[in-house]
DNA sequence: CGAGTATTTGATGCAGTTCAACGCTCGTGG
DNA sequence: CCACGAGCGTTGAACTGCATCAAATACTCG
């Protein structure tokens, strides 16, 4: 049933780098499987010591940090073509979660040949490298966020980079965008309490800007939000390696 | 004057993974000379599509963000060992900017020299990706601290980390540490205001935990910043390699 | 139809922001 | 040599954004 790396579904997506004919014929030693995985279960444990990486073909999820007292911190949403387990594979081990939200396909890589494919093909080394700068460009702002925007801000700014990074990897259709979360996982990744981000969610709601029914968000002022979020439209689009 | 890396200070450290004689001699081809620049000069300004990528010999200083209504957010404190530009390496340009606090030695290297690095030596190109992701690492506690914690909880995290990371570079004097920031850069690390930073950090005195005089911080009860920190000791004393 | 989960709304309180003022130290210029 | 202003730390007072508590309303599913 593994689907080939030659027919991968994402390879054709616009927002990522295409595979040379090398590449392809390279990574399809790497790859030892295919993964599905049901709903709410999770990929990869905080302070395990995963011996796989994965790439996500399809489906959406939630890396996060629980905090000794039980808290929850999102850090980040996951999207098709996510490269997940670096950290595990790297540093020995996890030093956040991940799970699957919806049903999720993985493809699936050997830990213990990461320091061969560096050894063997520095341009996807590179991209590896690549991916991790963005997610470090990623983190920064969502601490620049968290902590000097309100509560106001903070969610403008989540939803427009919900919109541009939805997009990017097919799941808007106009203004209508898939968005499978519960707004608990929206407070989690904003640092805002459940009530106050449905407060703040109602307010948009009620400005006429977003509305979300049914793990569907519509986005009725999307240049308002990004007022509101202060962001610089650009910063969206930038198409990205696949692994 | 340039200092031969075979001479580098740094490479003592008991923090850093020990260069072998082939690292070193590898590392020789990429140094391209050493940069001394004052207190309170900016390294790397955001936006920036920096040419060079720097270690640091020696000095202290700091990573932001500024926001489009002048808040800045302290990403994190730089010490010596820190390599630093590699998101303009990367990703063609800063996303956030660099300032020295004290006058700074650097070791420069070239930024388009980055790519045949990952060509000509996979260990060395681990070894970035490796500091890359614990910087991702560091991210990612960043936020749920930010995120999750209240002012005591983060000033407590904050205190402790710069205990740890000082001592691994040799800034620590027994209870005393070098720390040659100011409230204000405190402040906006932990995403608190600078009146209320003031007034958690006299509250801590007051409880006999830190004082900090003269850019010196005195660690009177450690183990108590810790359990307010609610951080596992583990965390802050892996070696890194040193680029 | 009842139990569990998610969203919504109102009421109350406090942690942290903002505004304001004062003291100390240090560098600069008259 | 002293006066002055700038930068930083400190402290008080008042306000407010958000957390917390509480409870009602869907909606789903066995």
């Amino acid at each position: 049933m593994t689907i080939k790396c030659t027919e991968c579904p994402l390879r054709d997506a616009e927002c990522f780098i295409p595979f040379t004919d090398d590449e392809l014929r390279f990574m399809l030693r790497f790859k030892v499987g295919e993964l599905v995985i049901e709903p709410k279960t999770t990929i990869l444990l905080e302070g395990s010591s995963a011996p796989k990486l994965y790439t996500v073909l399809d489906g959406m999820g939630l890396r996060y940090k629980i905090l000794p007292d039980g808290r929850r911190q999102v850090l980040n949403f996951i999207y098709p073509g996510d490269f997940i387990g670096l950290q595990a594979g790297l540093l020995g081990e996890m030093k956040h979660s991940a799970d699957a939200t919806t049903k999720m396909t993985l493809c699936v890589f050997e830990r213990r040949d990461l320091g061969s494919l560096f050894k063997s093909n520095a341009d996807r080394a590179y991209d590896i490298t690549w991916l991790a700068a963005v997610e470090e460009h990623f983190l920064g702002s969502s601490i620049s966020t968290i902590g000097q925007r309100d509560a106001r801000a903070r969610m403008a700014w989540a939803l427009v980079r919900i919109y541009y990074r939805s997009r990017s990897v097919g799941f808007a259709d106009g203004q209508r965008v898939t968005f499978p979360f519960k707004q608990q996982d929206l407070a989690d990744t904003l640092g805002l309490s459940l009530v106050h981000t449905n407060k703040t969610l109602a307010k948009f709601r009620a400005a006429g800007l977003v509305s979300w029914v049914d793990g569907v968000l519509t986005y009725t002022n999307l240049a308002e939000l990004e007022t509101i979020a202060m962001t610089e439209a650009s910063e969206h689009l930038e198409p990205r390696p696949l692994m």
